[in-house]
DNA sequence: CAAGAGCATGTAATTATATCA
DNA sequence: ATGATATAATTACATGCTCTT
């Protein structure tokens, strides 16, 4: 099934590296977010567990326009993509992966979103359905008062009025339906994801 | 703010390399789901851009071991991590981001499934609300036709009955305050979250 | 306060498959 | 069948936060 070594050469004979266009290793980047870094001790080497220290993080010329690119159309063509590399200084391999964990992140951020909307809408179908329980409920016994002072009413007189094909039209049939069924689960809805999930990433988002 | 260079050593000696305990290279991973695979070509050199080769995938082995230590705590100290990775023969660091990965993989399979939860929860609710909404105007209907009843029975009598404590108790206010108000929000909640994401993702990163 | 350990999060890169021209 | 690109999952690294000693 697999006649072929997949190693044929084994380890690096380190080739090329790149110049560093905008000092990528000893660029620091203050996020605006913080506002009590201290900016402690940095690790000195980390050279990783393969004895090699490789280089990450693209510098912010490079992403900007990345993301610029990205922006206009998530999918990369040939074309494009050399273009970019040539352009930015990136084997276009890197433009390529960056591409494909962008849209990896790019899904990822939508979940998140779609969530929170998701959840909050929600939450408002639930209110609302509590307020139309409540309203039912008022309106049920309503119903029931006015169907008391129909009886009353008609009892003090002709029996036969048209009351009969009022009581027929629109009475037992439906009530019976629904009855009460609606408020047994109000609550239980409710609650269910607001204050349910005990654990952490429910708020770990904004964006 | 940074005096340190964070490179000190600069590209890879290889030092090291890890003996293949379980021929993770020529390991075939026959996924259950998959019944087309036609394996083909397999790539040769793998390289990374920088000309390392690195980054092996553990063993299957390696893998069940660290998902039933995942299972019964997520939580890694440093006694585990250090038994575990002579355990696997790994380096204790590899325990530790395998464990981190592992917990952030949690995270998001979490959140895909509280998704759907949230999803199948919403459309529930908003059928409830559906039904509730027809039977209310269902009611009103009733009521309606109750209270010309009503009016049709007193006029035809004395003008002064107990009827006008039925009509001051529990008669308009309610059904000024939520009218049809209802209704409009039905549909509208139910699709939201559907077939919408659009082409706005460019402006929702980058924080 | 400082040095360290562990963790969460973001990101780069690799591996494994699938699909398509 | 080949090669390029796509997605999903993984492995690893970088950085900032938090808590402990």
């Amino acid at each position: 099934m697999n006649p072929e070594a997949l190693v044929d050469e084994q380890m690096p004979l380190i080739s090329q590296y790149y110049p560093d266009p905008d000092g990528i290793y000893t660029q620091f980047v203050p996020q605006p977010g913080a506002a009590k870094t201290k900016a402690r001790r940095r690790r000195r080497k980390s050279k990783g567990i393969e004895g090699v220290m490789r280089k990450r993080k693209l510098s912010s010329e490079q992403v900007k326009m990345l993301e610029e690119c990205f922006g206009s159309e998530q999918k990369l063509e040939s074309d494009r993509k050399e273009r970019l590399a040539a352009e930015l200084g990136l084997d276009p391999r890197q433009v390529a992966v960056w591409f494909q964990n962008r849209r990896a992140r790019w899904k990822s951020n939508k979940l998140h979103e779609e969530y929170s909307k998701l959840k909050s809408d929600h939450h408002t179908a639930v209110l609302h359905k509590c307020r139309l329980e409540t309203e039912l409920l008022k309106l049920k016994e309503q119903l029931h008062e006015a169907e008391k002072e129909i009886q009353r009413l008609s009892d003090g007189f002709s029996s036969n009025s048209p009351c009969s094909s009022f009581s027929m039209e629109v009475g037992a049939p439906f009530l019976g339906e629904f009855g009460m069924e609606g408020l047994e689960n109000v609550f239980y809805t409710s609650d269910q994801n607001y204050s349910a999930h005990g654990m952490e990433w429910d708020n770990l988002y904004y964006m």
